[in-house]
DNA sequence: AAAGTACTCAACCGCTCTGAA
DNA sequence: CTTCAGAGCGGTTGAGTACTT
């Protein structure tokens, strides 16, 4: 997608240089694109000196600079502003601000950058992109077999998508097998299908999650004569019975709470309507809750934190039982920005 | 050492919102 | 009420860099 006409060169990268050109023939009036040069944010610099952070369009008007007044605000904003964290990656605390504000607030960067400190929406929307890449790349993957907890070079660099891979597989040990022969004809008349590859993630909770072995089964409620059934069991997108509870790469509240053994897996309970979790409870066993979520503990010592290491300590913390810190008041102030 | 892959981040575009004329 | 321009925001791109194989 050649998003820049003229052939002009957006950037050269991080070095800056001469980058763009100018667009190419053009006159003095010619909008420059491309990448900021010193001089150039030297002479935004002083704009917003005497002007302040704004009238932006002046700065073009005025023949200050041949860049439009988005260009130049976005340059202020995300570059020139005073008290940025530029080059400075995001703590284990920011991440978790970020993860749950997004699920408050969801993609609206700019209101979640005004809660963390030298923070652009640009920033926390990169942080999230590249946090969504992750997982995409992570769930579109195959689920391996656990690797050998080989130690990475632990430059501080995010781990691979592989090593996200063996945490997950550090919990197959309390993974049971399904009998599909089994699962068919129960009492109630559900039945269960193979279920459609998994997307990996949960509309209800707006996150993403993991699981492990084969491919989850449908619960599908009995067909018309059969064993009783409730209309809004019918109409409510059949439940996805999991070998075990997926793995949530967030915190989500209530989280693994909220699958439910019915005897041969899980199911989650929080996807269902009540009418057809309703029709499910009988088949719930007082199965202890041993699932892996909370036996991340003995995993982590297990893999010496490899594979969360870029990921908050604490960012499962508030998924046990403690409810998110209402986030501090936004309040940018002008003197925040001058 | 080279090639491939993943990650970072600056900067663009299109759209929406808002206020003035 | 409508139009228009400026500002702001979210989505996207792609070059450069870091890391892995």
């Amino acid at each position: 997608m050649a998003r820049v006409p003229g052939g002009v060169r957006r950037r050269s990268g991080r070095r800056g240089g001469a980058g763009g050109g100018g667009g190419g023939g053009g006159g003095a009036e010619a909008l420059r694109k491309g990448p900021w040069m010193a001089e150039e944010d030297e002479v935004l610099l002083e704009h917003v000196r005497t002007h302040g952070p704004m009238d932006w369009s002046s700065i073009r008007s005025k023949g200050l600079l041949p860049r439009t007044g988005k260009s130049c605000r976005l340059r202020w904003v995300n570059k020139l502003r005073p008290n940025l964290k530029s080059g400075c990656k995001f703590t284990a605390e920011e991440e978790r601000v970020v993860i749950e504000l997004q699920a408050q607030f969801g993609n609206k960067w700019a209101r979640i950058a005004t809660y963390l400190q030298g923070r652009t929406d640009n920033d926390v929307k990169n942080f999230w992109s590249t946090r969504q890449k992750r997982f995409a790349r992570l769930l579109r993957g195959p689920l391996p077999a656990a690797r050998s907890n080989k130690q990475s070079s632990g430059k501080g660099k995010a781990p691979s998508s592989s090593s996200l891979d063996s945490k997950t597989a550090t919990f197959h040990q309390s993974s049971a097998s399904l009998d599909q022969a089994s699962l068919e004809g129960n009492s109630l008349g559900w039945q269960y299908r193979e279920a459609a590859p998994l997307m990996g993630y949960d509309q209800a909770c707006s996150g993403f999650f993991a699981f492990e072995g084969p491919l989850p089964l449908q619960l599908l409620p009995p067909a018309d004569g059969e064993a009783s059934s409730s209309n809004a069991a019918q109409s409510a997108p059949p439940p996805l019975l999991f070998d075990q509870p997926p793995y949530p790469l967030i915190n989500f509240p209530g989280w693994p709470e909220r699958y439910v053994d019915v005897g041969h897996g899980f199911v989650d309970a929080g996807a269902m309507d009540g009418l057809a979790y309703q029709e499910l409870l009988p088949m719930v066993q007082s199965v202890p809750m041993i699932m892996p979520f909370f036996g991340m503990e003995c995993a982590h010592d297990d893999v010496k934190h490899e594979p969360f290491d870029d990921l908050p300590p604490n960012m499962f913390d508030d998924a046990v039982d403690q409810p998110p810190p209402p986030p501090p008041p936004p309040s940018p102030s002008r003197d925040d920005l001058l």
